[in-house]
DNA sequence: TTTACTGCAAACATTTTGCAGATGT
DNA sequence: ACATCTGCAAAATGTTTGCAGTAAA
């Protein structure tokens, strides 16, 4: 049985952690102190973000979980569909939480990274008119939107 | 100035070859015996490939290409457009020849890896949407199909 | 002749893996 | 108890870089 935890001390409701905390163990993966702090860490950020920034985080936080742990967790919350892989405009590979398990797009700042999800492009009609015109059968698709958001907008010049 | 070289000893027309060859050379880089056959090797291929791909099928032809210089002529080609670099649902870095120099995206065969453009898929409204709803300055996305090509189709078992 | 380019090998960055011990269930 | 996990450190990838020599223009 899981008590929720979410150790979190960002403003960020819990129901991310727990939603991810759920989701492993209805698949039947232990719930472990490392597991929980690669959530909570995680759940902290609210953006895209990549290994790397992951295992900086923990080591700042102090934070115990080898790097090997954030990769193995990050890999089976993949695979759970609760984190999503995304490859940024300069070929880096990193990650998003996801809000909903349904299929979706991430629209992602450039800038800050903050990320949010976009259900229902409409892309359904437009992959069919392909799949008709090249006779491919088209069985997946990446669409990944990049772009400012408001906040950054407003600061023009470069990153903080 | 430039003569027009196609050493390709496959049925593939001159063109992608020349095309290439010209947007070096209109671009101020030098045209030596390396870029000549890495070129070679690109327009050899006629799918999606990876730095591997074209580092195995140089040392297989016997051709002079070190690594390093596939890299760095991939990155030029790449920069003015000639090939795209794309991401493998794999999640493998992958590039494709782009046959024109429009905006466009690809259409890659997951088993055999053969790609073709698409121009046009109407992403247009979609992205004025996202950003009208969003308050994002959507600046670029990127687009990737993938499935089974009509000739994969066809043959229902594991790749040869 | 001048400057760009190449090959090579070393350096890097990132992700994976083997294994002995720790720990959920 | 027993299988799953973790940490660690080594290894495997994939890509970049410094440099001395080579070759376009």
């Amino acid at each position: 049985m899981l008590s929720a935890v979410n150790t979190s001390t960002s403003g960020h409701p819990g129901s991310a952690v727990d939603d991810m905390v759920q989701s492993l163990d209805a698949a039947g993966y232990r719930m472990t102190d490392s597991r929980r702090a690669v959530i909570d860490l995680i759940c902290t950020r609210d953006g895209a973000f990549e290994t790397a920034d992951l295992v900086a985080d923990a080591r700042r936080r102090k934070i115990e979980a080898a790097r090997a742990t954030i990769f193995r967790t990050l890999e089976i919350l993949t695979g759970l569909g609760v984190v999503e892989r995304l490859d940024l405009p300069n070929g880096d590979h990193s990650y998003v939480r996801c809000d909903s398990r349904a299929h979706h797009h991430h629209l992602v700042c450039t800038r800050c990274q903050r990320s949010i999800d976009l259900e229902d492009l409409g892309m359904t009609p437009i992959l069919a008119k392909v799949a008709r015109r090249t006779g491919y059968k088209i069985d997946r698709h990446r669409v990944e939107l990049f772009g400012l958001c408001p906040t950054c907008q407003k600061r023009a010049s470069p990153a903080p």
